[in-house]
RNA sequence: GGCCCCGUCGUCUAGUGGUCUAGGACACCGGCCUUUCACGCCGGCAACACGGGUUCGAGUCCCGUCGGGGUCACCA
């Protein structure tokens, strides 16, 4: 048997990260037994602009390197892929259970169901409807019709014994029937409810592993006793613990974002993107930049490997050692026994861990492509980036280091883009660095000297320079770096101080240098 | 409220009756390295929800309590 799995998401527009999550778990088990992974829209007729709520969804899992083998855009031997599309089939169905007396067309108005359920919570007993208005033949259905009553279908559940099935995750379970109820699978006007359809679509396409997110474990006996009356082989179950918001053991959403954001790291997890989102020139609005959702984390430019892995995390382990897995790791060690069952908090800091060490692990060649397009969108770097500046980039990814946690991060260092003259200072790092030490004016200025006799510019070259000169004044290491660091960058901190000086060149640390020494020696225009 | 699920450091987790004076990672705290920042290295703090059983022995099995959550639609 050919293991198929699927993800079924309603086109809302936004790729949520418990969403993904399970995506991700039905895709690599798919992939880990040669199967098939299968990719259904759950929409509705009134659904409008589908293609547009339905764009950034396949983006997401594109850009998580998610890939569907039928679906939207593929196609696939069991098409339509849109739920919508399906209705026919799920009529049929109806019609089918109705035929064995799994279903039954009930004539009650809503008020009457709602009378019975007020009664019933009154009494302080379950509900169970009565079936009063429960057409057991055509002739009663006439009547029923001639005193203006419509009918919707409800499923005729077992109200005895129980519903026994196997969770992959949580093992066998139980469930009486009397706690179910006469589910509704078709409206008064012909249209079917997702229940219903889901079955029938999950089978026609012949979905092995139903893998989902535990909310939907309630929904499990109507769904097997459809599929049973139907005639149908019900898949197997693995129901996964949902993905809990930072701080409480609630269900991560992203309506509350403002709350979140009281919570400290989540607040950093924002305001990291925030930053390198504005230094765009962009100002997002919170339904689509969202940490909750999956765009958040490109646009900022981590790393989908990255973000991949620290979902595979949220619920599930290997051992008590490995974390770290690529893509081929997770297909070989993945397994839906070693699913928690135990509900995961989303960790912000956890997250950013997983992605520095991805990003260490990158290669330089890597990086910098990623890191491009965050300069070209922020005007710093033209659109066909010519082969100096790509140089340059390298150089300065390649001095940046850890510090280069997000591809977005690159907007940090904008120093090394803007022009000489426009530099801006610090004002502490001024005051601390050039104003307050005695003296650092003239060292700051003979150092310039040196700098400006220099015939080997290289980061090596530049620490003996600045070693000869540190014994020639006789003074110590701190009371040039600092003043040159703020000199060439306005800022304290930075880089490594030589690699710094080489990427920027000879020339244009002089200008910076030179610029600085005329502020500092015109008192009234002190920055 | 009914039904269902869950309960190991702050967080993610390892743990399938003895090797648990409970291991790892992230975070946090201290130290080292150091031209700043970041990284790195070393060390530290820190958990079996509670109560009963079963057993020679329980984080591990059973029952109860408490706590948290999910779900109870003519939504998906």
């Amino acid at each position: 048997m050919t293991v198929r799995t699927r993800f079924a998401p309603s086109p809302t527009g936004q790729l949520h990260l418990g969403g993904v999550r399970t995506a991700l778990f039905n895709w690599i088990f798919s992939r880990q037994h040669g199967g098939q992974f299968i990719l259904r829209i759950d929409d509705t007729d009134q659904q409008r602009n589908l293609q547009e709520a339905l764009e950034p969804i396949l983006d997401g899992f594109r850009w998580l390197g998610i890939d569907w083998d039928e679906g939207p855009e593929v196609g696939g031997p069991h098409a339509p892929y849109f739920q919508s599309q399906r209705a026919d089939r799920h009529r049929q169905a109806v019609s089918r259970l109705l035929e064995v007396g799994a279903a039954y067309r009930d004539f009650a108005h809503p008020a009457e169901i709602q009378a019975e359920r007020t009664a019933a919570e009154r009494e302080q007993r379950s509900f169970c409807y009565s079936r009063r208005w429960m057409a057991e033949d055509e002739d009663q259905a006439a009547r029923f019709a001639a005193e203006g009553r419509q009918a919707v279908v409800r499923l005729k559940m077992p109200r005895s014994g129980q519903c026994q099935f196997h969770d992959l995750v949580r093992g066998q379970l139980e469930i009486d029937w009397t706690s179910e109820q006469d589910h509704v699978i078709q409206r008064a006007d012909g249209s079917c409810l997702y229940h219903l359809a889901s079955v029938v679509d999950d089978h026609e396409m012949g979905i092995t592993h139903v893998i989902r997110a535990v909310e939907h474990l309630s929904n499990t006996p109507r769904q097997w006793f459809i599929a049973r009356s139907l005639g149908y082989e019900p898949p197997a179950f693995a129901h996964l613990p949902f993905v809990a918001e930072p701080g409480s053991s609630n269900k991560l959403s992203k309506r509350k974002l403002q709350e979140y954001l009281k919570q400290a790291d989540f607040r950093r997890l924002y305001a990291h993107g925030e930053r390198i989102v504005r230094a765009l020139g962009r100002t997002e609005p919170p339904d689509t930049f969202n940490p909750v959702l999956v765009d958040f984390y490109r646009q900022v430019g981590y790393l989908p490997a990255a973000l991949n892995n620290y979902l595979l995390l949220l619920g599930w382990s290997l051992d008590d050692r490995r974390e770290d897995f690529s893509r081929q790791a997770m297909l070989e060690y993945f397994s839906l026994e070693r699913i928690n069952r135990a509900p995961a908090r989303f960790d912000p800091q956890k997250l950013l861990a997983i992605e520095e060490r991805h990003m260490r692990a990158l290669p330089l060649e890597e990086k910098v492509p990623l890191v491009l397009p965050y300069l070209q969108r922020a005007g710093w770097l033209p659109e066909p980036v010519g082969e100096a500046a790509r140089q340059q980039v390298a150089a300065i990814v390649q001095a940046a280091g850890d510090r280069l946690k997000v591809a977005g991060d690159i907007l940090d260092y904008v120093d090394f883009f803007t022009p000489d003259d426009q530099l801006v200072y610090d004002p502490a790092a001024w005051q601390k660095r050039l104003v307050k030490p005695p003296g650092a004016v003239e060292l700051l200025a003979r150092f310039r000297d040196r700098l400006a006799a220099a015939e080997a510019f290289d980061p090596a070259a530049l620490e003996q320079q600045m070693q000869q000169f540190v014994t020639d004044e006789e003074i110590k290491l701190g009371q040039i770096i600092h003043a040159v660091r703020v000199a060439v960058t306005g800022k304290a901190v930075g880089f490594g101080m030589f690699e710094t000086l080489a990427i920027l060149g000879q020339a244009r640390c002089l200008a910076r240098i030179d610029r600085a020494l005329q502020r500092l020696n015109a008192p009234a225009n002190e920055s």
